[in-house]
DNA sequence: CTGAAAGCGCTTACAG
DNA sequence: CTGAAAGCGCTTACAG
């Protein structure tokens, strides 16, 4: 007997055509049995998974992405992992999508546009089955990437002001209305000089300082020397010299209205170190109930935003996109939650 | 003219043929060119990179996994998302690995298993090229399914007690010394009764507590009684709840050291709360500097620890063995920094 | 409802 | 140093 000339490439993987030989079909059978296409004689689908089952196997994705173009990853666009918000905006998407079948590419874009653009590029070559990304706001370039690439994608966090035919797939809160509200509730609480701190200047701190903007207005309690922006990432060392600057403030601010809980915790700090007794000189507030809120000294006023829930939500939302199922409101709005706690 | 009877299914996406034909060299030459393999006429090289330029060729991985067995995918394996520390090991690696042309998979264990083994097989369904994991310790399956793959592999953050022939790759620091540097420090500040309170109970904080352990015995002041251990996960509440229970203990303690920053600043909120003086009637310290740990009052004293350096580290590290080149030491020890604040 | 053929876009294994 | 052929493991597009 001459040596065999077969080339010798495969790996010792179970493979389509092993499973169709077992179930005594062609290939084309298992591939749109195992798939759940419609229009396979049950009995044969029966027949396929008892087989498969039985040689344990498993699809390639690779070779499913380069015959369908379509791969089994969804990309996930958001601005940090150092804020807990993102954190569990994340955790909850990627449980779902996990449990669709999906694998996650997560891309951190640092809030700069030229990264997202590019940490998109790079998902977009794996020819991802779906994307979900934070906020509504993105350039040009990112924007025309993602109608070329014909992907559907679900945007979280924030929701358009107003609906139209073309508005986009979103699961969020109105960013705008929680700022007022949390206003509205020092206001309520009798303070007249409230001062809005924000850092990072995403898109979403600037809603919320147009809600805070408009509460004031509604009582003529609004004076621009109120605003107190600085694009500096959010931490707790800035809540604390934000804090210390809004002091000196004169005419005295009586409340701040701290654009993350971060900042405000800081500033919770910066007090307790200074001897600034909160809330009686000066109310403190915060957003997003982040861990150790609840623990501050005294403990921090807040608006809770359901990230968990629409980062799961969102999740679910795309892969019925993806499945192309029967789709219902493109806009999922799940509110807030005002916090009431000492620190106003 | 009859119609073509052509079957498109070609997306119009530019391939190595596209890149071929305008080289006017065959596509195998141009695949090699590409990917830097040597044995190809620099002259042709030149001509490959222009045509590929100027078509804006990009290689589909999908297809470059199908043939090759291997995907340009890494694997990450981290316990957690919402410790801030791994987020920083996360960040660093994956910069590091982005700039090596590598996608990350992310999988996220909570310190669990069989979620860890699970998460391991859909990863390695993807065929990475390489292999990031948390810690030594991980169970027979898993270690397996590692061995199996052959995929190279770098383990995070713990150095094995002692190396031999089998040493795994490995990037971290000497847990067991930092936790017996910095119960030194608090001996040499005169406590007697020092407390370790741990929390998770993850191999890493088992480690530090062998390190106290290991000083206190030395003074001949270990008791078991000052081992405080809860499963549970680490936080700030239960950091102020260990703290309450801790400071009734008979006879008292000076000192504790929490195996985590967290616990450490709810311990510090908790006597603020309590009107206990830190740290004149008890000495608190942490571990992993920790954003905000410099901002308690008073400020924490903890164990700087290099998760960013590791990150990068074990990412550099696995980039040169998936190359294949000449490698180095299999183990690096990055140190770590005693930092010494008010709170001891 | 089922299948034979072709193709997705690369790389491997040979050969020269 | 270079290339023609085959193959990776699936799915698409036709046809019946």
């Amino acid at each position: 007997m001459r040596p065999t000339l077969q080339r010798q490439r495969s790996t010792g993987r179970v493979t389509l055509s092993d499973v169709a030989r077992i179930a005594g079909v062609s290939p084309i059978t298992v591939s749109r049995a195992l798939r759940g296409e419609r229009s396979v004689d049950p009995a044969l689908v029966e027949r396929v998974n008892l087989a498969s089952a039985q040689l344990g196997y498993v699809p390639d994705p690779a070779a499913r992405a380069l015959a369908s173009h379509r791969s089994n990853h969804v990309g996930i666009l958001i601005p940090l992992l150092s804020n807990a918000l993102f954190v569990d905006l994340l955790e909850a998407a990627q449980r779902t999508l996990r449990a669709g079948g999906f694998q996650t590419l997560i891309g951190v874009t640092h809030y700069d546009d030229a990264q997202e653009q590019q940490l998109l590029q790079e998902q977009l070559l794996h020819r991802p089955a779906g994307l979900l990304i934070t906020g509504l706001d993105h350039n040009a370039a990112t924007r025309a990437l993602m109608a070329q690439s014909q992907v559907p994608c679900v945007h979280m966090m924030d929701l358009p002001s107003r609906t139209d035919a073309n508005t986009p797939y979103c699961v969020g809160f109105r960013q705008t209305d929680a700022g007022a509200a949390l206003t509205r509730l020092l206001l309520a609480g009798g303070r007249r000089r409230i001062a809005f701190a924000g850092a990072q200047l995403d898109p979403r701190v600037m809603q919320r300082l147009y809600g805070w903007r408009l509460a004031l207005q509604e009582h003529g309690l609004y004076d621009p020397g109120l605003e107190w922006l600085n694009p500096a990432a959010s931490s707790l060392a800035l809540g604390g010299a934000m804090f210390e600057q809004i002091l000196r403030q004169d005419p005295p601010v009586d409340a701040i209205f701290f654009c993350n809980d971060d900042l405000a915790q800081g500033a919770l700090l910066a007090a307790l170190r200074l001897g600034i007794p909160v809330p009686q000189r000066m109310a403190i507030a915060g957003f997003n109930d982040l861990t150790g809120s609840d623990q501050m000294l005294p403990t921090l006023t807040t608006v809770r935003t359901p990230r968990a829930k629409i980062g799961e939500a969102a999740a679910t939302m795309l892969v019925s996109l993806i499945r192309g199922e029967a789709q219902t409101l493109p806009l999922v709005d799940l509110g807030f939650e005002i916090v009431q706690r000492d620190s106003t």
